[in-house]
DNA sequence: AGCCGCTTGTGAACGTTCGCACAAAGTCAA
DNA sequence: TTGACTTTGTGCGAACGTTCACAAGCGGCT
Protein backbone atom coordinates (compact mmCIF):
# COMPACT_ATOMS: atom_id res chain seq x y z
CA UNK A 1 0.00 0.00 0.00
CA UNK A 2 1.30 3.44 -0.86
CA UNK A 3 -1.36 4.74 1.29
CA UNK A 4 0.46 6.06 4.19
CA UNK A 5 -0.48 9.75 3.41
CA UNK A 6 -3.55 8.58 2.37
CA UNK A 7 -4.28 7.64 5.80
CA UNK A 8 -3.36 10.45 7.37
CA UNK A 9 -4.81 12.69 5.68
CA UNK A 10 -8.46 10.40 5.83
CA UNK A 11 -8.00 10.53 9.47
CA UNK A 12 -7.77 14.25 9.71
CA UNK A 13 -10.75 14.41 8.46
CA UNK A 14 -12.49 11.09 7.73
CA UNK A 15 -16.29 11.87 6.41
CA UNK A 16 -15.44 8.00 4.24
CA UNK A 17 -17.63 9.75 1.55
CA UNK A 18 -17.01 12.97 0.03
CA UNK A 19 -19.68 15.89 -0.18
CA UNK A 20 -20.01 16.15 -3.70
CA UNK A 21 -20.16 12.21 -3.88
CA UNK A 22 -23.44 12.04 -1.79
CA UNK A 23 -24.92 14.61 -3.82
CA UNK A 24 -24.84 12.66 -6.98
CA UNK A 25 -25.42 9.06 -5.35
CA UNK A 26 -29.21 10.09 -5.52
CA UNK A 27 -29.17 10.63 -9.09
CA UNK A 28 -27.66 7.20 -10.03
CA UNK A 29 -29.90 5.76 -7.77
CA UNK A 30 -32.69 7.78 -9.80
CA UNK A 31 -30.91 6.26 -13.33
CA UNK A 32 -30.81 2.86 -11.67
CA UNK A 33 -34.41 2.73 -10.94
CA UNK A 34 -35.09 3.59 -14.79
CA UNK A 35 -32.54 1.33 -15.75
CA UNK A 36 -34.03 -1.84 -13.90
CA UNK A 37 -37.50 -0.67 -14.46
CA UNK A 38 -36.80 -1.13 -18.13
CA UNK A 39 -35.72 -4.77 -17.38
CA UNK A 40 -31.62 -4.04 -17.91
CA UNK A 41 -29.62 -6.07 -15.64
CA UNK A 42 -25.76 -4.54 -15.75
CA UNK A 43 -24.98 -1.05 -17.03
CA UNK A 44 -21.42 -0.26 -17.27
CA UNK A 45 -19.92 2.81 -15.93
CA UNK A 46 -19.99 4.45 -19.22
CA UNK A 47 -24.09 4.46 -19.69
CA UNK A 48 -24.90 4.96 -16.40
CA UNK A 49 -22.88 7.97 -16.41
CA UNK A 50 -24.63 9.42 -19.48
CA UNK A 51 -27.96 8.29 -18.01
CA UNK A 52 -27.18 10.44 -14.66
CA UNK A 53 -25.37 13.17 -17.09
CA UNK A 54 -21.98 12.99 -15.68
CA UNK A 55 -19.04 12.21 -16.74
CA UNK A 56 -18.09 8.36 -16.31
CA UNK A 57 -14.57 8.72 -14.37
CA UNK A 58 -16.48 11.00 -11.87
CA UNK A 59 -19.01 8.23 -11.57
CA UNK A 60 -16.64 5.20 -11.12
CA UNK A 61 -14.94 7.39 -8.53
CA UNK A 62 -17.90 8.10 -6.77
CA UNK A 63 -18.98 4.61 -6.54
CA UNK A 64 -15.88 3.39 -5.01
CA UNK A 65 -16.08 5.15 -2.29
CA UNK A 66 -19.05 2.80 -1.54
CA UNK A 67 -16.69 -0.26 -2.58
CA UNK A 68 -15.55 -2.62 -5.08
CA UNK A 69 -19.13 -3.82 -6.48
CA UNK A 70 -18.00 -3.28 -10.63
CA UNK A 71 -17.01 -6.51 -12.22
CA UNK A 72 -14.32 -5.60 -15.01
CA UNK A 73 -15.23 -6.09 -18.42
CA UNK A 74 -18.62 -6.26 -17.75
CA UNK A 75 -20.25 -3.23 -15.56
CA UNK A 76 -22.36 -3.28 -12.35
CA UNK A 77 -24.87 -5.31 -11.51
CA UNK A 78 -28.39 -2.94 -11.53
CA UNK A 79 -29.37 -4.73 -8.67
CA UNK A 80 -26.57 -4.85 -6.79
CA UNK A 81 -25.85 -0.99 -6.91
CA UNK A 82 -29.50 0.26 -6.08
CA UNK A 83 -28.92 -1.94 -3.05
CA UNK A 84 -25.34 -0.35 -2.12
CA UNK A 85 -26.64 2.82 -2.73
CA UNK A 86 -29.41 2.65 -0.57
CA UNK A 87 -27.43 1.39 1.87
CA UNK A 88 -25.27 3.78 1.73
CA UNK A 89 -27.83 6.78 1.79
CA UNK A 90 -29.39 5.16 4.59
CA UNK A 91 -32.68 4.35 2.86
CA UNK A 92 -32.88 0.98 4.02
CA UNK A 93 -35.10 2.63 6.64
CA UNK A 94 -38.21 4.23 6.31
CA UNK A 95 -37.77 8.26 7.68
CA UNK A 96 -40.62 10.15 8.65
CA UNK A 97 -41.54 13.34 7.65
CA UNK A 98 -43.02 16.30 9.72
CA UNK A 99 -44.19 19.12 7.22
CA UNK A 100 -45.04 22.52 9.10
CA UNK A 101 -46.72 24.69 6.99
CA UNK A 102 -49.64 23.32 4.96
CA UNK A 103 -50.25 26.92 2.48
CA UNK A 104 -50.16 26.92 -0.94
CA UNK A 105 -46.48 25.12 -1.01
CA UNK A 106 -47.65 22.83 1.77
CA UNK A 107 -50.33 21.11 -0.14
CA UNK A 108 -48.37 20.74 -3.15
CA UNK A 109 -45.54 18.83 -0.68
CA UNK A 110 -48.23 16.91 1.02
CA UNK A 111 -49.85 15.24 -2.42
CA UNK A 112 -45.97 14.51 -3.70
CA UNK A 113 -45.45 11.03 -4.80
CA UNK A 114 -42.04 11.52 -4.58
CA UNK A 115 -42.33 11.31 -0.89
CA UNK A 116 -42.95 7.69 -0.81
CA UNK A 117 -42.13 6.15 -3.52
CA UNK A 118 -38.43 6.88 -2.25
CA UNK A 119 -37.92 5.74 1.44
CA UNK A 120 -39.96 9.04 3.14
CA UNK A 121 -42.91 8.60 5.11
CA UNK A 122 -45.34 12.01 6.02
CA UNK A 123 -45.88 11.58 10.14
CA UNK A 124 -47.60 14.48 10.27
CA UNK A 125 -49.13 18.17 8.73
CA UNK A 126 -48.98 21.11 11.03
CA UNK A 127 -50.04 24.47 10.71
CA UNK A 128 -50.54 27.13 13.33
CA UNK A 129 -53.58 28.51 11.43
CA UNK A 130 -56.42 27.94 13.71
CA UNK A 131 -58.54 27.12 10.59
CA UNK A 132 -56.41 25.58 8.70
CA UNK A 133 -56.16 22.56 11.37
CA UNK A 134 -58.31 20.03 11.15
CA UNK A 135 -58.37 20.01 7.54
CA UNK A 136 -58.23 16.74 6.07
CA UNK A 137 -55.68 16.31 3.19
CA UNK A 138 -54.19 13.24 1.19
CA UNK A 139 -55.87 11.14 4.44
CA UNK A 140 -54.23 13.36 6.82
CA UNK A 141 -55.50 15.63 8.88
CA UNK A 142 -53.83 18.81 9.70
CA UNK A 143 -52.64 19.28 13.36
CA UNK A 144 -51.58 22.62 15.39
CA UNK A 145 -48.31 22.83 15.86
CA UNK A 146 -48.20 22.99 19.64
CA UNK A 147 -48.80 19.36 19.08
CA UNK A 148 -45.14 19.12 17.75
CA UNK A 149 -43.65 16.92 20.78
CA UNK A 150 -46.45 14.59 20.56
CA UNK A 151 -46.33 14.22 17.14
CA UNK A 152 -42.20 13.74 16.65
CA UNK A 153 -42.83 11.32 19.42
CA UNK A 154 -45.38 9.34 18.43
CA UNK A 155 -44.27 8.82 15.26
CA UNK A 156 -40.13 9.05 15.49
CA UNK A 157 -39.47 12.09 13.61
CA UNK A 158 -36.25 12.91 12.21
CA UNK A 159 -36.92 14.77 9.47
CA UNK A 160 -39.02 18.34 9.67
CA UNK A 161 -39.75 20.29 6.05
CA UNK A 162 -40.53 23.90 6.99
CA UNK A 163 -43.00 25.56 4.24
CA UNK A 164 -44.18 28.59 6.54
CA UNK A 165 -43.14 31.95 5.50
CA UNK A 166 -40.13 33.55 5.91
CA UNK A 167 -40.43 35.29 9.59
CA UNK A 168 -42.05 32.09 11.22
CA UNK A 169 -39.23 29.89 9.78
CA UNK A 170 -36.48 30.19 12.97
CA UNK A 171 -39.33 29.99 15.33
CA UNK A 172 -40.31 26.84 13.67
CA UNK A 173 -36.58 25.48 13.39
CA UNK A 174 -36.05 26.29 16.81
CA UNK A 175 -39.46 24.15 18.07
CA UNK A 176 -38.25 21.34 15.52
CA UNK A 177 -34.67 21.36 17.17
CA UNK A 178 -35.56 21.29 20.46
CA UNK A 179 -38.00 18.20 19.90
CA UNK A 180 -35.22 16.19 18.65
CA UNK A 181 -35.22 16.89 15.28
CA UNK A 182 -31.90 16.68 13.63
CA UNK A 183 -32.35 17.04 9.84
CA UNK A 184 -34.47 19.53 8.46
CA UNK A 185 -35.52 20.59 4.53
CA UNK A 186 -35.62 24.57 4.50
CA UNK A 187 -38.37 26.50 1.62
CA UNK A 188 -38.27 29.38 3.36
CA UNK A 189 -35.90 32.11 1.56
CA UNK A 190 -34.21 32.49 5.42
CA UNK A 191 -31.05 31.70 6.78
CA UNK A 192 -31.68 28.79 9.47
CA UNK A 193 -29.42 28.98 12.23
CA UNK A 194 -29.17 25.51 14.03
CA UNK A 195 -27.13 23.38 16.37
CA UNK A 196 -23.74 21.91 14.92
CA UNK A 197 -25.42 18.51 14.96
CA UNK A 198 -28.41 19.49 13.40
CA UNK A 199 -28.04 19.47 9.42
CA UNK A 200 -29.93 22.37 7.52
CA UNK A 201 -30.40 21.61 3.42
CA UNK A 202 -32.20 24.67 1.22
CA UNK A 203 -34.35 24.67 -1.52
CA UNK A 204 -35.14 28.61 -2.68
CA UNK A 205 -36.45 29.29 -5.76
CA UNK A 206 -35.75 32.68 -5.89
CA UNK A 207 -32.24 31.97 -5.83
CA UNK A 208 -32.23 29.36 -8.64
CA UNK A 209 -33.83 32.25 -10.57
CA UNK A 210 -31.63 34.55 -9.61
CA UNK A 211 -28.42 32.13 -10.73
CA UNK A 212 -30.28 31.90 -14.36
CA UNK A 213 -30.76 35.06 -14.60
CA UNK A 214 -27.19 35.67 -13.94
CA UNK A 215 -26.08 33.42 -16.87
CA UNK A 216 -28.70 34.81 -19.31
CA UNK A 217 -27.74 38.56 -18.69
CA UNK A 218 -24.15 37.29 -19.59
CA UNK A 219 -24.95 35.46 -22.68
CA UNK A 220 -27.15 38.32 -24.05
CA UNK A 221 -24.14 40.68 -23.35
CA UNK A 222 -22.13 38.51 -25.31
CA UNK A 223 -24.45 38.24 -28.22
CA UNK A 224 -24.20 42.37 -28.62
CA UNK A 225 -20.86 42.38 -27.89
CA UNK A 226 -17.91 40.57 -29.89
CA UNK A 227 -14.94 41.14 -27.65
CA UNK A 228 -14.67 39.14 -24.71
CA UNK A 229 -15.12 40.12 -21.41
CA UNK A 230 -12.06 39.53 -19.39
CA UNK A 231 -12.19 40.80 -15.48
CA UNK A 232 -8.74 40.73 -14.10
CA UNK A 233 -9.04 41.39 -10.60
CA UNK A 234 -5.80 43.89 -10.44
CA UNK A 235 -6.23 47.37 -9.94
CA UNK A 236 -8.79 48.47 -12.19
CA UNK A 237 -12.20 48.98 -11.30
CA UNK A 238 -14.20 48.21 -14.08
CA UNK A 239 -18.18 48.12 -13.81
CA UNK A 240 -20.51 45.47 -14.82
CA UNK A 241 -21.95 45.89 -18.28
CA UNK A 242 -25.25 47.60 -18.88
CA UNK A 243 -28.43 46.39 -19.94
CA UNK B 1 -25.87 7.91 -26.81
CA UNK B 2 -25.88 11.34 -28.22
CA UNK B 3 -24.98 14.35 -25.91
CA UNK B 4 -23.51 13.61 -22.08
CA UNK B 5 -20.68 15.84 -21.40
CA UNK B 6 -22.42 18.95 -23.09
CA UNK B 7 -23.17 21.24 -19.75
CA UNK B 8 -20.27 20.44 -18.00
CA UNK B 9 -17.70 20.95 -21.18
CA UNK B 10 -19.24 24.63 -22.29
CA UNK B 11 -18.03 26.16 -19.07
CA UNK B 12 -14.65 25.71 -18.83
CA UNK B 13 -14.88 29.41 -20.39
CA UNK B 14 -13.49 32.23 -17.94
CA UNK B 15 -17.07 33.91 -16.87
CA UNK B 16 -15.05 36.86 -14.19
CA UNK B 17 -17.35 35.43 -11.45
CA UNK B 18 -16.63 32.24 -9.77
CA UNK B 19 -19.81 29.71 -9.67
CA UNK B 20 -19.71 29.56 -6.53
CA UNK B 21 -19.86 33.22 -5.77
CA UNK B 22 -22.91 34.04 -7.72
CA UNK B 23 -24.63 30.95 -6.26
CA UNK B 24 -24.12 33.33 -3.28
CA UNK B 25 -24.96 36.39 -4.30
CA UNK B 26 -28.62 36.35 -3.72
CA UNK B 27 -28.29 35.02 -0.25
CA UNK B 28 -26.00 38.57 -0.02
CA UNK B 29 -28.72 40.19 -1.73
CA UNK B 30 -31.73 39.22 0.45
CA UNK B 31 -29.81 39.35 3.62
CA UNK B 32 -28.92 43.02 2.43
CA UNK B 33 -33.00 43.99 1.59
CA UNK B 34 -33.38 42.77 5.00
CA UNK B 35 -31.15 45.46 6.90
CA UNK B 36 -32.31 48.04 4.27
CA UNK B 37 -35.96 47.45 5.45
CA UNK B 38 -34.65 47.99 9.60
CA UNK B 39 -33.26 51.30 8.36
CA UNK B 40 -29.63 50.34 8.21
CA UNK B 41 -27.22 52.31 5.88
CA UNK B 42 -23.77 50.45 6.49
CA UNK B 43 -22.59 47.09 7.11
CA UNK B 44 -19.11 45.58 7.80
CA UNK B 45 -18.72 42.08 6.19
CA UNK B 46 -18.41 40.52 9.46
CA UNK B 47 -22.18 41.55 9.58
CA UNK B 48 -23.27 40.84 7.06
CA UNK B 49 -21.45 37.49 6.49
CA UNK B 50 -23.23 36.60 9.95
CA UNK B 51 -26.71 37.49 8.81
CA UNK B 52 -25.95 35.78 5.45
CA UNK B 53 -24.73 32.14 7.17
CA UNK B 54 -21.19 32.51 5.57
CA UNK B 55 -17.40 33.51 6.68
CA UNK B 56 -16.45 36.93 6.12
CA UNK B 57 -13.50 36.46 4.50
CA UNK B 58 -15.44 34.73 1.64
CA UNK B 59 -17.96 37.29 1.35
CA UNK B 60 -15.15 39.91 1.31
CA UNK B 61 -13.79 37.70 -1.65
CA UNK B 62 -17.04 37.25 -3.14
CA UNK B 63 -17.76 41.30 -3.44
CA UNK B 64 -14.05 41.85 -4.44
CA UNK B 65 -15.04 40.19 -7.89
CA UNK B 66 -18.05 42.34 -8.09
CA UNK B 67 -15.26 45.57 -7.40
CA UNK B 68 -14.24 47.31 -4.48
CA UNK B 69 -17.45 49.30 -3.06
CA UNK B 70 -16.19 49.17 0.52
CA UNK B 71 -14.79 52.13 2.86
CA UNK B 72 -12.21 50.13 4.94
CA UNK B 73 -12.70 50.97 8.26
CA UNK B 74 -16.48 51.66 7.91
CA UNK B 75 -17.82 48.85 5.84
CA UNK B 76 -19.95 48.53 2.79
CA UNK B 77 -22.85 51.34 1.88
CA UNK B 78 -26.20 48.76 1.82
CA UNK B 79 -27.96 50.66 -0.76
CA UNK B 80 -24.88 50.69 -3.47
CA UNK B 81 -24.26 47.15 -2.36
CA UNK B 82 -28.08 46.38 -3.43
CA UNK B 83 -27.45 48.18 -6.67
CA UNK B 84 -23.94 46.44 -7.29
CA UNK B 85 -25.30 42.96 -6.47
CA UNK B 86 -28.59 43.61 -8.72
CA UNK B 87 -26.39 44.62 -11.51
CA UNK B 88 -24.53 41.67 -11.62
CA UNK B 89 -26.90 39.22 -11.13
CA UNK B 90 -28.93 40.75 -14.47
CA UNK B 91 -31.72 41.62 -12.04
CA UNK B 92 -31.93 45.42 -13.41
CA UNK B 93 -34.45 44.37 -15.82
CA UNK B 94 -37.78 42.24 -15.62
CA UNK B 95 -37.04 38.55 -16.91
CA UNK B 96 -40.01 37.21 -18.40
CA UNK B 97 -40.91 33.74 -16.96
CA UNK B 98 -42.75 30.53 -18.96
CA UNK B 99 -43.95 28.05 -16.68
CA UNK B 100 -45.05 24.69 -17.81
CA UNK B 101 -47.23 22.42 -16.11
CA UNK B 102 -49.66 23.67 -13.65
CA UNK B 103 -50.93 20.68 -11.40
CA UNK B 104 -50.12 20.82 -7.62
CA UNK B 105 -46.73 22.18 -8.19
CA UNK B 106 -47.68 24.43 -10.68
CA UNK B 107 -50.65 25.75 -8.70
CA UNK B 108 -48.27 26.55 -5.71
CA UNK B 109 -45.79 28.52 -7.67
CA UNK B 110 -48.04 30.55 -10.27
CA UNK B 111 -49.35 32.24 -6.62
CA UNK B 112 -45.55 32.39 -5.18
CA UNK B 113 -44.98 36.09 -3.94
CA UNK B 114 -41.46 35.61 -4.18
CA UNK B 115 -41.15 35.56 -7.94
CA UNK B 116 -42.05 38.98 -8.42
CA UNK B 117 -40.70 40.42 -5.14
CA UNK B 118 -37.59 39.68 -7.11
CA UNK B 119 -37.09 40.28 -10.56
CA UNK B 120 -38.94 37.43 -12.23
CA UNK B 121 -42.34 38.22 -14.26
CA UNK B 122 -44.77 35.02 -14.96
CA UNK B 123 -45.82 35.78 -18.21
CA UNK B 124 -47.78 32.77 -19.10
CA UNK B 125 -48.93 29.42 -17.50
CA UNK B 126 -48.67 26.29 -19.69
CA UNK B 127 -50.50 23.18 -19.59
CA UNK B 128 -51.48 20.19 -22.16
CA UNK B 129 -54.34 18.62 -20.45
CA UNK B 130 -57.52 20.41 -22.23
CA UNK B 131 -59.33 20.69 -18.97
CA UNK B 132 -56.92 22.78 -17.23
CA UNK B 133 -56.50 24.99 -20.27
CA UNK B 134 -58.57 28.37 -19.66
CA UNK B 135 -57.89 27.91 -16.21
CA UNK B 136 -58.25 31.51 -13.87
CA UNK B 137 -55.35 32.01 -11.84
CA UNK B 138 -54.08 34.60 -9.45
CA UNK B 139 -55.16 36.92 -12.84
CA UNK B 140 -53.86 34.38 -15.65
CA UNK B 141 -55.27 32.59 -17.91
CA UNK B 142 -53.84 29.01 -18.45
CA UNK B 143 -53.09 28.09 -21.97
CA UNK B 144 -52.50 25.32 -23.93
CA UNK B 145 -48.86 24.28 -25.00
CA UNK B 146 -48.79 24.66 -28.11
CA UNK B 147 -49.31 28.10 -27.60
CA UNK B 148 -45.61 28.14 -26.56
CA UNK B 149 -44.18 30.04 -29.62
CA UNK B 150 -46.66 33.17 -29.47
CA UNK B 151 -46.07 32.76 -25.62
CA UNK B 152 -42.60 33.30 -25.75
CA UNK B 153 -43.20 35.47 -28.78
CA UNK B 154 -45.21 38.03 -27.18
CA UNK B 155 -43.51 38.22 -23.93
CA UNK B 156 -39.82 37.82 -24.80
CA UNK B 157 -39.98 34.87 -22.09
CA UNK B 158 -36.51 34.17 -21.85
CA UNK B 159 -36.94 31.45 -18.86
CA UNK B 160 -39.12 28.28 -18.65
CA UNK B 161 -39.74 26.56 -15.53
CA UNK B 162 -40.85 22.78 -15.87
CA UNK B 163 -42.88 21.52 -13.23
CA UNK B 164 -44.58 18.67 -15.54
CA UNK B 165 -44.05 14.78 -14.28
CA UNK B 166 -40.89 13.77 -15.62
CA UNK B 167 -42.03 11.63 -18.47
CA UNK B 168 -43.60 14.94 -20.38
CA UNK B 169 -40.14 17.09 -19.12
CA UNK B 170 -37.62 16.85 -21.44
CA UNK B 171 -40.50 17.16 -24.35
CA UNK B 172 -41.28 20.29 -22.93
CA UNK B 173 -37.73 21.27 -22.23
CA UNK B 174 -37.50 20.43 -26.57
CA UNK B 175 -40.19 23.08 -26.84
CA UNK B 176 -38.43 25.77 -25.10
CA UNK B 177 -34.86 25.22 -26.77
CA UNK B 178 -37.06 25.18 -29.78
CA UNK B 179 -38.48 28.85 -29.21
CA UNK B 180 -35.26 30.15 -27.80
CA UNK B 181 -35.72 29.79 -24.17
CA UNK B 182 -32.12 29.68 -23.12
CA UNK B 183 -32.38 29.02 -19.05
CA UNK B 184 -34.46 26.69 -17.67
CA UNK B 185 -35.52 25.49 -13.62
CA UNK B 186 -36.75 21.88 -13.80
CA UNK B 187 -38.77 20.57 -10.80
CA UNK B 188 -39.60 17.54 -12.76
CA UNK B 189 -36.93 14.39 -11.16
CA UNK B 190 -34.67 13.42 -14.32
CA UNK B 191 -31.60 14.77 -16.11
CA UNK B 192 -32.35 17.27 -19.31
CA UNK B 193 -30.40 17.08 -22.18
CA UNK B 194 -30.09 20.63 -23.78
CA UNK B 195 -27.91 22.00 -26.47
CA UNK B 196 -24.69 23.81 -25.00
CA UNK B 197 -26.07 27.55 -24.70
CA UNK B 198 -28.96 26.62 -22.64
CA UNK B 199 -28.80 26.71 -18.72
CA UNK B 200 -30.63 24.37 -16.78
CA UNK B 201 -30.74 24.20 -13.23
CA UNK B 202 -32.83 21.50 -10.77
CA UNK B 203 -34.75 21.47 -7.88
CA UNK B 204 -35.34 18.03 -6.74
CA UNK B 205 -37.13 17.61 -3.18
CA UNK B 206 -36.30 13.83 -2.86
CA UNK B 207 -32.30 14.62 -3.82
CA UNK B 208 -32.30 16.84 -0.49
CA UNK B 209 -34.00 14.45 1.25
CA UNK B 210 -31.82 11.66 0.67
CA UNK B 211 -28.54 13.81 1.37
CA UNK B 212 -30.61 14.50 4.52
CA UNK B 213 -30.84 10.68 4.97
CA UNK B 214 -27.06 9.95 4.41
CA UNK B 215 -25.93 12.59 7.15
CA UNK B 216 -29.44 11.02 9.12
CA UNK B 217 -27.81 7.50 9.20
CA UNK B 218 -24.52 8.48 9.81
CA UNK B 219 -25.67 10.26 13.13
CA UNK B 220 -27.63 7.65 13.89
CA UNK B 221 -24.38 5.28 13.59
CA UNK B 222 -22.19 7.64 15.58
CA UNK B 223 -24.20 7.92 18.97
CA UNK B 224 -23.20 4.25 18.90
CA UNK B 225 -20.01 4.14 17.98
CA UNK B 226 -17.56 5.33 21.11
CA UNK B 227 -14.80 6.37 19.17
CA UNK B 228 -14.03 9.22 17.05
CA UNK B 229 -15.90 11.94 17.11
CA UNK B 230 -15.00 14.04 14.52
CA UNK B 231 -16.75 16.70 13.35
CA UNK B 232 -19.14 15.64 10.97
CA UNK B 233 -21.51 18.13 10.11
CA UNK B 234 -20.60 21.17 7.72
CA UNK B 235 -23.42 23.24 6.98
CA UNK B 236 -24.59 26.47 7.26
CA UNK B 237 -25.42 28.05 10.49
CA UNK B 238 -25.29 31.15 12.51
CA UNK B 239 -27.35 34.18 12.69
CA UNK B 240 -30.60 34.79 11.25
CA UNK B 241 -32.05 37.27 9.80
CA UNK B 242 -34.23 39.87 11.48
CA UNK B 243 -37.98 40.16 11.98
C1' DA C 1 -0.89 66.73 12.34
C1' DG C 2 -0.26 62.46 14.16
C1' DC C 3 -1.93 58.45 16.22
C1' DC C 4 -5.21 54.72 16.87
C1' DG C 5 -8.57 51.48 16.10
C1' DC C 6 -11.34 49.39 12.66
C1' DT C 7 -12.30 47.17 8.21
C1' DT C 8 -11.35 46.11 3.52
C1' DG C 9 -9.06 43.65 -0.10
C1' DT C 10 -5.95 40.04 -1.24
C1' DG C 11 -1.66 36.94 -1.26
C1' DA C 12 -0.80 32.53 0.10
C1' DA C 13 -1.69 28.08 2.14
C1' DC C 14 -4.70 24.51 2.34
C1' DG C 15 -8.58 21.53 1.17
C1' DT C 16 -11.79 19.57 -2.21
C1' DT C 17 -13.30 18.17 -6.69
C1' DC C 18 -12.55 17.00 -11.41
C1' DG C 19 -11.15 14.28 -15.33
C1' DC C 20 -7.43 12.07 -17.95
C1' DA C 21 -5.04 8.09 -18.76
C1' DC C 22 -3.75 3.56 -17.81
C1' DA C 23 -2.65 -0.79 -15.27
C1' DA C 24 -5.26 -4.39 -13.28
C1' DA C 25 -8.73 -7.59 -13.63
C1' DG C 26 -12.22 -9.57 -15.45
C1' DT C 27 -15.05 -12.06 -19.75
C1' DC C 28 -15.28 -14.76 -23.78
C1' DA C 29 -14.03 -17.59 -27.74
C1' DA C 30 -11.35 -20.97 -29.60
C1' DT D 1 -4.52 -22.06 -21.80
C1' DT D 2 -3.96 -18.24 -24.41
C1' DG D 3 -4.96 -13.98 -26.31
C1' DA D 4 -8.16 -10.33 -27.73
C1' DC D 5 -11.23 -7.33 -25.80
C1' DT D 6 -13.87 -4.77 -22.36
C1' DT D 7 -14.40 -2.19 -18.27
C1' DT D 8 -13.23 -1.14 -13.57
C1' DG D 9 -10.60 1.28 -10.03
C1' DT D 10 -7.23 4.79 -9.11
C1' DG D 11 -2.78 7.74 -9.33
C1' DC D 12 -2.01 12.12 -10.54
C1' DG D 13 -1.99 16.93 -11.92
C1' DA D 14 -4.89 20.75 -12.61
C1' DA D 15 -8.76 23.55 -11.49
C1' DC D 16 -11.64 25.28 -8.19
C1' DG D 17 -13.00 26.75 -3.56
C1' DT D 18 -12.16 28.08 1.33
C1' DT D 19 -9.79 30.16 5.10
C1' DC D 20 -6.09 32.55 7.40
C1' DA D 21 -3.65 36.46 8.25
C1' DC D 22 -2.10 40.95 7.45
C1' DA D 23 -0.74 45.25 4.90
C1' DA D 24 -3.10 49.10 3.19
C1' DG D 25 -6.44 52.52 3.74
C1' DC D 26 -10.00 55.12 6.11
C1' DG D 27 -12.34 57.92 9.84
C1' DG D 28 -12.24 59.94 14.12
C1' DC D 29 -9.94 61.64 18.34
C1' DT D 30 -6.70 64.21 20.68
N1 LIG E 1 -45.56 28.89 -3.08
C1 LIG E 1 -44.44 28.60 -3.70
O1 LIG E 1 -44.43 28.18 -4.87
C2 LIG E 1 -43.14 28.75 -3.03
C3 LIG E 1 -42.01 28.49 -3.76
C4 LIG E 1 -40.77 28.59 -3.13
C5 LIG E 1 -40.71 28.95 -1.82
N2 LIG E 1 -41.81 29.22 -1.15
C6 LIG E 1 -41.70 29.54 0.27
O2 LIG E 1 -42.36 28.55 1.00
C7 LIG E 1 -42.97 29.13 2.13
C8 LIG E 1 -44.45 28.86 2.09
O3 LIG E 1 -45.01 29.40 0.92
P1 LIG E 1 -46.55 29.34 0.67
O4 LIG E 1 -46.80 29.94 -0.66
O5 LIG E 1 -47.05 27.97 0.93
O6 LIG E 1 -47.10 30.33 1.81
P2 LIG E 1 -48.53 30.29 2.51
O7 LIG E 1 -48.70 31.59 3.19
O8 LIG E 1 -49.56 29.86 1.52
O9 LIG E 1 -48.44 29.14 3.58
C9 LIG E 1 -47.75 29.31 4.77
C10 LIG E 1 -48.41 28.44 5.82
O10 LIG E 1 -47.60 28.43 6.99
C11 LIG E 1 -48.46 28.56 8.11
N3 LIG E 1 -47.72 29.14 9.22
C12 LIG E 1 -47.40 30.44 9.43
N4 LIG E 1 -46.72 30.57 10.57
C13 LIG E 1 -46.59 29.34 11.10
C14 LIG E 1 -45.99 28.84 12.26
N5 LIG E 1 -45.34 29.63 13.11
N6 LIG E 1 -46.06 27.52 12.48
C15 LIG E 1 -46.70 26.71 11.64
N7 LIG E 1 -47.27 27.13 10.51
C16 LIG E 1 -47.23 28.43 10.24
C17 LIG E 1 -49.58 29.44 7.65
O11 LIG E 1 -50.72 29.24 8.46
C18 LIG E 1 -49.78 28.95 6.23
O12 LIG E 1 -50.69 27.89 6.17
C19 LIG E 1 -42.66 30.61 2.07
O13 LIG E 1 -41.54 30.87 2.87
C20 LIG E 1 -42.34 30.85 0.63
O14 LIG E 1 -41.43 31.90 0.49
C21 LIG E 1 -43.05 29.10 -1.70
N1 LIG F 1 -45.96 18.29 -5.83
C1 LIG F 1 -44.79 18.53 -5.26
O1 LIG F 1 -44.73 18.95 -4.11
C2 LIG F 1 -43.54 18.32 -5.97
C3 LIG F 1 -42.36 18.48 -5.30
C4 LIG F 1 -41.16 18.31 -5.95
C5 LIG F 1 -41.16 17.95 -7.26
N2 LIG F 1 -42.31 17.77 -7.92
C6 LIG F 1 -42.24 17.42 -9.32
O2 LIG F 1 -42.88 18.45 -10.03
C7 LIG F 1 -43.55 17.91 -11.14
C8 LIG F 1 -44.99 18.30 -11.05
O3 LIG F 1 -45.55 17.78 -9.87
P1 LIG F 1 -47.09 17.92 -9.57
O4 LIG F 1 -47.33 17.33 -8.25
O5 LIG F 1 -47.51 19.30 -9.81
O6 LIG F 1 -47.74 16.96 -10.70
P2 LIG F 1 -49.19 17.10 -11.33
O7 LIG F 1 -49.47 15.83 -12.01
O8 LIG F 1 -50.15 17.58 -10.32
O9 LIG F 1 -49.06 18.24 -12.41
C9 LIG F 1 -48.41 18.05 -13.63
C10 LIG F 1 -49.06 18.97 -14.66
O10 LIG F 1 -48.30 18.90 -15.85
C11 LIG F 1 -49.20 18.85 -16.93
N3 LIG F 1 -48.53 18.22 -18.07
C12 LIG F 1 -48.29 16.91 -18.30
N4 LIG F 1 -47.66 16.73 -19.46
C13 LIG F 1 -47.49 17.96 -19.99
C14 LIG F 1 -46.89 18.43 -21.17
N5 LIG F 1 -46.32 17.60 -22.05
N6 LIG F 1 -46.88 19.74 -21.41
C15 LIG F 1 -47.44 20.59 -20.52
N7 LIG F 1 -48.01 20.22 -19.37
C16 LIG F 1 -48.02 18.91 -19.11
C17 LIG F 1 -50.34 18.04 -16.44
O11 LIG F 1 -51.50 18.32 -17.20
C18 LIG F 1 -50.47 18.54 -15.00
O12 LIG F 1 -51.31 19.66 -14.94
C19 LIG F 1 -43.35 16.43 -11.08
O13 LIG F 1 -42.26 16.08 -11.93
C20 LIG F 1 -42.97 16.17 -9.65
O14 LIG F 1 -42.14 15.05 -9.54
C21 LIG F 1 -43.50 17.95 -7.30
Amino acid sequence: MSDERAAANARTRNRGIPDATVARLPIYLRALHTLADAGQRTVSSEELATVAGVNSAKLRKDLSHLGSYGTRGVGYDVAVLVDTISQALGLTQRWAVALVGVGNLGHALAGYAGFASRGFRIAALLDADPDRVGERLHGMVVRHIDELPAVVAEGSVSIGVIATPANAAQDVCDRLVAVGVTSILNFAPCVLSVPDNVDVRKVDLSIELQILSFHESRKAALTSLPSALSDDGEDEYDEAVGP
